[in-house]
Order: structure tokens, then sequence, then C-alpha cells
DNA sequence: CAATAATTCAATAATTTTGTTGAATAATTG
DNA sequence: CAATTATTCAACAAAATTATTGAATTATTG
């Protein structure tokens, strides 16, 4: 094998790769199977197609080892092949919020139409300012998100269960709410709701695995 | 807008990005940008396809920000927009590199057919061997490129220059090169070269972006 | 072992992407 | 300011991707 012949395989499959998910219905599969796995049909009931569209959409993805599958019953759950997958699809979301004009002004105007002044803070702005004690870390994500890695202090309440629990949390911090990053609404909500309740709430506008990277101090991070 | 639209309209985007890095010729664009700044020509040269050509894939590049232009003279030099840019492409690459049995195929077979029996180490390896005071750190890659950042102790000699500078080198130490990452042969051929002069060298399996992430400690990066 | 149910396949038409050609544009340089 | 040159544009045909429909698999379960 030539080196000209050795790029273009490589190059080629790579490219294969990127084709896989560069497909807004692909991506929305990846989405929901970054939160949770799920069948053919719960995948396709959650974003609205056919099955069989669904179906031949999982094939491509299949196909270059994004996702995997498993039986239980009569059913086919699919699930990511890896963590490589959730940081490809992280690597891009963040790379659409900080290059893309529109991106930034429709994710600006939807939560301008729907959660108001609702700050958010940084989590360089959290490290650098170094008040780590007078923050109270809460994740409203679901259960079985927060078990797969978390912000080292943080309480988990997932946003649906929210306003049951809402006396566990102490009125006197600064509550720092976090879920799935910014494309996420989650946070959003919750913030909504206690700051309606009296609490003291603001959103972080990272996610989970940029706190890691970031260096915040993060629990229960298992590599696959 | 409501949460279906917005959906739709950030996914769209999202996908848009991704088609446009969905492409052998514009992957090698980018890993050519990734390596230092070109016009169309130079870029039409290396990949060996019409300048027309790549001027259109530069453009679908351009449009969703992942290169920027910038002129000199009668040229367009193009160069990456940013720091994500890299972060995607070295992303993609990864997930080829630990998900693709093709991807994983293709670049053994052209190892093994061209640099024979190069052993190489891995950068968990030496941090939990923690013998870094053995280790001669060697990076052959253009000094553009390390001067963007480098393993805090290594010496930079370009692949290029290896020749006429290897006296400079420890004939007692373990040399260890390293150059873009896997899919890069530089420090291949300088191991190769070292070891028929009588040097101990082995190359490094990750490159630069990885030790950084790792912990390993690096000089010199700059954010964009 | 037959009924059932989830998933995949196959065929189609509509849309999008791709590379080529040659001409048009734009702007630097002497 | 005209000549030159790098780059982009426009138009086309070929190839690939997409969603839909309904039928075919597959294998679990009672």
């Amino acid at each position: 094998m030539d080196s000209k012949h050795f790029k273009n395989l490589l190059f080629q499959e790579l490219a294969n790769i990127a084709k896989a998910i560069a497909n807004p219905f692909r991506l929305r599969i990846i989405n929901l199977l970054a939160q949770s796995d799920y069948s053919v049909e719960q995948l396709a009931n959650n974003i609205n197609i056919t099955v069989a569209n669904v179906s031949q959409h999982l094939q491509v993805l299949k196909k270059v080892k994004l996702v995997k599958t498993e039986k239980n019953g009569h059913f086919i759950i699919y699930s990511l092949a890896n963590n490589n997958v959730y940081s490809l699809w992280n690597t891009l979301q963040k790379f659409g919020l900080e290059n893309s004009l529109e991106i930034q002004s429709t994710l600006k105007s939807f939560k301008e139409e729907n959660f108001q002044s609702i700050d958010s803070i940084t989590i360089d702005e959290i490290i650098s300012n170094n008040n780590f004690s007078d923050l109270y870390f809460l994740d409203v994500r679901p259960e079985k998100e927060f078990k797969k890695g978390a912000i080292a202090s943080a309480k988990n309440i997932p946003v649906d269960d929210l306003g049951r629990k809402l006396s566990i949390l102490p009125r006197d911090k600064q509550i720092v709410v976090y879920c799935r990053g910014p494309f996420c609404v989650f946070a959003d909500i919750a913030v909504k709701q206690l700051k309606s309740n009296g609490y003291k709430a603001i959103r972080l506008k990272e996610e989970i695995l940029s706190c890691k990277e970031k260096g915040l101090p993060v629990l229960n991070f298992q590599e696959n």
C-alpha cells in the first residue's frame, strides 16, 4: 500500500463517520441515546418520524459503530457504542455554540422567550472566584445520568421531582443548577421554579464533561 | 418560537456543520490547515484536485465558519477558524482510531509495511511509570507547530532536519519521539532513522493535545 | 409450534451533493 | 491604469442521500 492509497482510505473512512452524523435526525437519535438507551419505536415516537425511517438511520449509525444493540424480549435496544461517541457529539455541540451565529441566535431567542432573566455562571468564573463553600450545586438531570458522573458535592434532584423536594434545599446559599449543558433547558426550568419559591438560584452554563475538563472536582466517572 | 421549531433549527444547523466536514477532500483540507495556513492553489497541489474544486470545498467550510481567510498580495490564505475546529478534527480522528476496524487495519498494514518493528509508548504508560528523568522527549514537527504548544521538556528537531542534528541527542537516554499523532508518520520516520544510528528511540502513540488532556506537562499553549 | 409483534428490507421518487468545464470577477502590481 | 493572476461563479450531468410505502424477516412468547 503506497502513501497515496493509504491517505485515500483513511480520509474516506473518516468522512464516512462524519457523514453518519451529518443528518439532523441522526443527531437527534445520538442526543437521545446520550441520555438513555431506547428501542426503535421509542426513538421514533420521540422524534416523530416513522419507525422504518428511524430503523434506516440506525443502520447508518451502526455501520460506523456509533451505536450498538442489545436484545430484550421482542425489543432491540439501541445505545451509544462508547464514550467516544458522546465526546464527538459534545465537541460538535461546542463548536456550534461558539462558532455558529445561527445557533447562538436561535438559542438566545428561544431562551429569552421562555426563560427571561435567568442568569448563568461559567465554570471559569466559579474556579476563579474560588468560593466553593458558598455554593450549593444542584444536578437536575435524571438519576441515571447523575450516577454516570457529576460534580463532586452536587445534590441530584431530577427536574420532574423538584416540586416535591424543594424543602431539602438551603434558603441561604446560592444554588448553582446544572443539567446537560447549554442546549438543555432542564436547568432553566429548575432555576425559574426555584426563584419563584424564593431560593437564590442561578444556572451553570456548561455541562458536567466540561467541569471535568476544566478541573472542577467530579465524581463517579467511568470511562465507557 | 416553540420547542419543536427550536429543536429543528438547532439540529439542522448542527447537521450542516457535520455535513461540511463529511467529505474526504474537505477533511484533507482541514488536516492540512491544522498544520499550516495555505492558499487555494497550494491546497489544490497538495491533495491533487482542481483549483476550482478546492475553492468550492473551501466555500462549504467557510459557510459554517470552519475556516477563515486573510489576504496576502494576490493570494487568499486560508486557515482554521479557531481551536474548536482542531478539536473537532481531533475528536473525529480519535473516534475513527478507536472504533473503526477499517481504519485500524488500514493504519496497521501501512505501518507494518513501511515501519516494521517500531515500538510505541502511550501517555498513560509514561505517567504511571513516572520515570520522566530517564526520558528525552523529541518533537519532530515543523517549528511553527512546535511553537504553538509542546511537551514541556521536549527538544524540537523537525523531521527533515534530523539527519544534520543527530549529534545533539543523548546516546544513553531513551528518546521518546512524537509528532502529529497516530495518523502522522513523522515520528515513525524519525525513530527509524535514530535506531539505525544507534540511538534508543521509541515513538509516542498520541499527539500533543492528548498530552495536555492527560496531564503531561506542556508549554506555550495559546487558546486560539 | 403457531401467533404475534418489533424491526428490517426493497423499491421508488424527490432532493441534495459532487466534480468538471470554462467564463467572470476582483484586485494587486509594475 | 492596464496587465496579470488568483479565486470564484455558473451550469451541467452523474452520483448519493432521503422519506415513504408496504412487504418480508426474525424470534419471542404463550
